[in-house]
DNA sequence: CATGCCGGTTTGTGATCACAAACCTGCCTT
DNA sequence: AAGGCAGGTTTGTGATCACAAACCGGCATG
């Protein structure tokens, strides 16, 4: 299949828009865990050769996208429990820690987009559509995490959210539930009432949900 | 410089000899802020061709271990004051959290080699060697890491302990002190004494003294 | 029917090359 | 003397190729 992803990228190199293309794929749950992918098909897809490709993959890689086997195939990976559970909670840590900078900076405009997004978010829910829904929830929180003012902070939790991607979509599949995340309420009303603890709870709840959806 | 550090590597990719190379010098403090690097350079110090060296150079950079200008060129990052603010941040709370999971399994023998490291840190220290003080105080958190059986959160610190690695050796440089890091003493009590918020404390204060040597 | 083997095929690795852009050095102009 | 401009040189990018190892059929053998 060729996706033609490629408007005639002007100054963008090959390379990049094939990180970033897929890179977003895998973030927003558009491959499910243990997908084996090749340089040539990759390569063949976005209509470049296997150089860009390789480079693409390489770095995807090293952020924790892809697995990659002793000969050197790539796939995305299939967590076990216990790395899920490792990964919610470096969510919970390193997303707290930016809840609670971003609370101070947080004015009128950005709750009212929150509470947008928030609602495409529950839309997603109600369409039962895995990749949607991650798109939006992940939207929430990054624009949430952006007041931060903590670009460090922020690529580390991408970096996480970036290895939940296969699993969360196979979670999702794996749910039988039709209402909107509670816990994004809570979050917008402790942002609205400045009550730092609350909101550090909230978020807390709200990133290690996954895990008892795992559980339960 | 021919570096020929590839004693005929049986089964091991060029690129990710290179790669562990470069990324031990990198986080060990053998590079200087804003050093820049080239492919071909690499290539030539490593006995490889250009492909091996851009893999390895574009997985360190994935990873923060050099930053990219945006025509591609590569050099170790010169970090401004808000991201060693941020970076000590991540350091304290992963591994605060490595710690303390680290806690109940640590038996004697591992206090033990901690004791021993320390003792190297020390001598590090009286030597005034930054690449000797860097590399033994990163194994001495290693190590006690290590029992927490958490690789992603271990992973996670790594990464940023490599994107420091220039920062360390130029503070290192400026650093007027003699005597072996205090807090790894207070560490290496709080194990022995079962006391995890001591550990907590012990752990944050000496994972943010780096920010007491860069405002002081 | 299960198991091991053996062929072709696929796949990652690394080298090399052409090319364009960025870089740098020295000179010239003002 | 300072700024800009042109030359050659360095550098990253991407394509292509050769090669070896891994993979995956089916078939033969127990």
């Amino acid at each position: 299949m060729i996706l033609n992803t490629r408007p005639a990228d002007p100054g963008m190199p090959a390379h990049d828009h094939v990180y970033r293309h897929l890179r977003s794929r895998v973030m927003h749950g558009d491959l499910p865990p243990g997908q084996a992918l090749t340089l040539r098909g990759i390569g063949r897809e976005y209509e470049v050769s296997m150089t860009p490709a390789r480079e693409a993959v390489r770095r995807l890689v090293a952020e924790g996208a892809f697995t990659m086997s002793a000969s050197g195939r790539v796939s995305t990976p299939e967590l076990s429990n216990e790395r899920i559970e490792e990964l919610a909670a470096l969510r919970a840590l390193i997303e707290v820690e930016l809840a609670s900078r971003a609370l101070p900076r947080a004015h009128l405009a950005l709750i009212e987009r929150l509470q947008t997004i928030n609602n495409a978010v529950g839309e997603a829910v109600t369409q039962r559509n895995a990749v949607s829904y991650i798109r939006a929830n992940l939207e929430f929180h990054r624009t949430l995490y952006l007041r931060a003012q903590a670009p460090a902070m922020l690529a580390m939790a991408e970096t996480v959210w970036l290895q939940m991607g296969p699993t969360m979509r196979a979670l999702y599949g794996r749910l039988r539930r039709t209402e909107p995340p509670q816990f994004h309420r809570l979050i917008i009303a402790a942002l609205r009432a400045g009550d730092e603890p609350g909101l550090r709870l909230a978020v807390r709840s709200d990133v290690t949900q996954g895990l008892r959806m795992l559980a339960g």
